[in-house]
RNA sequence: UGUCCCGUGGUGUAAUUGGCAACACGACGGAUUCUGAAUCCGUUAUUCUUGGUUCAAGUCCAAGCGGGACAACCA
């Protein structure tokens, strides 16, 4: 016996080998390559994420490939935060960063920051000055734009590109000792103005900046651009492969360049297809508006794609991280669609998650043949699916609730719920039979009369009687409410950013993305904690939200469940 | 339009690197079921196009078509 629910499996367990696969993807290919070949010892990664907003989904499947990498290869996996424009980045989101990977089950071998290496870079840039590799530029930065050219025609070099190495010098100290203003001056690689590659056209490596850094404070005014501060970075760090996403590979020419100029430890950029999931955006730019629009209730709102979003939704670690594992790791750009995800939850949550009976829309239902104020405790199992699960006792008594929808006074051939002068199974309890209705002025029906019979009772074996089906129920008189927050897709179309002209993603918002009702629970459902996460049997699976109350649970639905009847119905197929 | 990357069932990912195109999810059908869930069984459907090399091409070559990235002092 189990009446109270016990706190859902741990948020903290380490992934165990659900991302070890037989087959390799065309990053561990290109890793066993390297190993075999002796270019690198062993595997060290990172993630680098910049700390300008929450991370999502997309960054899971990041966080699983360098971690899971460094893990199967028995290497290292950093945390890096990319943190060199000042103007965007915030603790707050160094903080949620450190907890969402945390959550996800992951530890990292050492925490670092790019800014922990500014004064190594600022003196890595005057080596490049003096070989004269680097100069000291003063073109705005409508100027440069204008001298770089476009794809199909070269740049022109900047008049400054040929300053002697003590001016360069000279310019480079006083750009750091804050002598000129926010964008009068740029260090810039001195490379190929005519490059076809335009990231290649003397790319920028430090920019003026008079502004305070969440961690160096105000003791710099100039900062290194991600070229510049990312390939470092990995190589101070002894990284050997540095996993990055597809709007990198053009990228990867310069950061070559730049450890081959300075000489110095070389790691391997692979570049692989960022996660896109349909019925939703992942863009932080994206994801931010509707966060500061209030589109949402926060970077963790239950219908965001963040991890804390999915986090409160009441998705699992594990889920999150057999999802990266099931789609792969490639070049192509590809489309999940979410159903992939919402699977992976319910297969998760189908195993451990404890069910109990709740009535969303509930109706009246009343056992005439019940003695006056009788109650029973009928037993019922925890987790079919788990038999170390237990059972509990629910109440049941002469007047209960039943789903609106499991009733129906004419049925379909196929509806095997409950049916005037038809009987069902109640979950747990007795098979009843309709005999009757209650009806309101309006028709609407607001009781439903049917006998229950003493022989059926769940587990006493003294009836071999069968009905096709069998419905939750609650007993009124135990019945708890419960604040049901009841969540779907952000967006109602496949490809929000794909809008017509003059429409952006914002058009295609689902008015109905959240539905909050009052349902009807078993008695044990009120005492849940938050972060529990159950099966409403028969409905879907639904976590404690934290803005429970001991008064009043709030529960989240993460995922319904399979509903092959809905869909029969829905496509006609019901009689 | 210049450079680079990518095209395999509906969706995604494989194919021992030139040797019978497979796996997962979906869809569909059935069995089972005190959750129309889960589970089990089955069915369906694929190499962008054209040409070339070869005994043999998803894989190599050429051309074409289609998609993506790059013209921030963002990352």
């Amino acid at each position: 016996m189990n009446d109270s629910l016990p706190p859902s499996p741990s948020d903290e367990t380490a992934p165990s080998n659900e991302t070890a696969s037989a087959k390799l993807n065309f990053v561990e290919q290109a890793i066993e390559r390297d190993l075999a070949a002796g270019r690198f010892d062993g595997v060290a990664t990172r993630f680098p994420p910049e700390p300008n907003g929450y991370l999502h989904i997309g960054h899971a499947k990041s966080i699983c490939l360098n971690f899971g990498l460094a893990k199967k290869y028995g290497g290292s996996c950093n945390l890096r935060f990319d943190d060199t424009n000042p103007t965007k980045e915030e603790t707050e989101y160094v903080d949620s960063i450190m907890e969402d990977v945390r959550w996800l089950g992951f530890t990292w071998n050492e925490l670092r920051y790019a800014s922990d290496y500014f004064e190594q870079l600022y003196d890595w840039a005057v080596q490049l000055i003096r070989d004269g590799k680097a100069y000291v530029c003063d073109l705005t930065g409508e100027q440069t734009r204008e001298y770089r050219g476009t794809v199909t025609e070269p740049g022109r070099n900047s008049p400054n590109r040929d300053r002697s190495v003590e001016e360069n010098l000279d310019l480079f100290a006083r750009m750091k000792a804050g002598e000129f203003k926010d964008g009068s001056r740029t260090l810039r690689a001195k490379i190929d103005m005519a490059s076809p590659n335009m990231i290649l056209r003397d790319p920028v490596m430090y920019r003026i900046m008079h502004a305070h850094h969440h961690r160096t404070g105000d003791a710099w005014c100039i900062y290194p651009m991600y070229d510049w501060a990312h390939g470092q970075s990995d190589s101070l760090e002894g990284i050997t492969f540095s996993i990055c996403t597809l709007e990198f590979e053009n990228h990867r020419p310069l950061y070559d360049w730049f450890c081959q100029a300075l000489k110095i430890h070389n790691p391997r950029q692979i570049e692989f297809a960022r996660l896109n999931l349909t019925y939703t955006v992942m863009s932080k730019r994206k994801l931010l508006q509707l966060v500061q629009e209030k589109r949402v209730s926060g970077w963790d709102d239950p219908r965001m794609p963040t991890i804390s979003g999915l986090r409160r939704r009441g998705y699992t670690p594990e889920s999150i991280r057999n999802f990266c594992a099931e789609i792969g790791v490639a070049k192509f750009n590809s489309t999940i669609d979410v159903v992939k995800l919402e699977n992976a939850v319910r297969e998760h949550l189908n195993r451990v998650a404890d069910r109990r009976m709740a009535v969303l829309d509930p109706v009246k239902l009343t056992l005439t043949n019940w003695p006056e104020g009788r109650v029973e405790m009928v037993e019922a199992v925890n987790n079919p699916e788990d038999p170390a699960g237990g059972t509990r006792q629910v109440p049941f008594s002469g007047t209960l609730y039943i789903e609106r929808d499991d009733f129906r006074e004419e049925a379909p051939r196929k509806f095997f719920r409950l049916k005037k002068g038809g009987g069902v199974r109640l979950r747990a309890a007795y098979i009843i039979d309709c005999h009757d209705v209650v009806k309101d002025a309006d028709g609407k029906v607001v009781e439903i009369l049917c006998t229950y019979d003493p022989e059926t009772r769940s587990g006493s074996g003294s009836s071999d009687r069968k009905v096709k089906g069998t419905i939750h129920w609650v007993s009124g008189e135990h019945a708890a409410d419960v604040e049901v927050r009841l969540y779907d897709r952000l967006f109602r179309v496949e490809n929000p950013d794909a809008g017509a002209e003059g429409e952006t993603f914002l058009d295609h918002l689902n008015p109905d993305s959240i539905q909050t009702i009052t349902a009807k629970a078993e008695p044990a459902v009120a005492e849940a904690e938050v972060g529990t996460r159950v099966q409403f049997e028969r409905i879907g699976y639904f976590v404690v939200d934290s803005d429970s109350s001991p008064e009043q649970r709030v529960f989240n639905r993460i995922v319904g469940l399979r509903d092959t009847w809905g869909n029969m119905e829905a496509k006609g197929r019901a009689d």
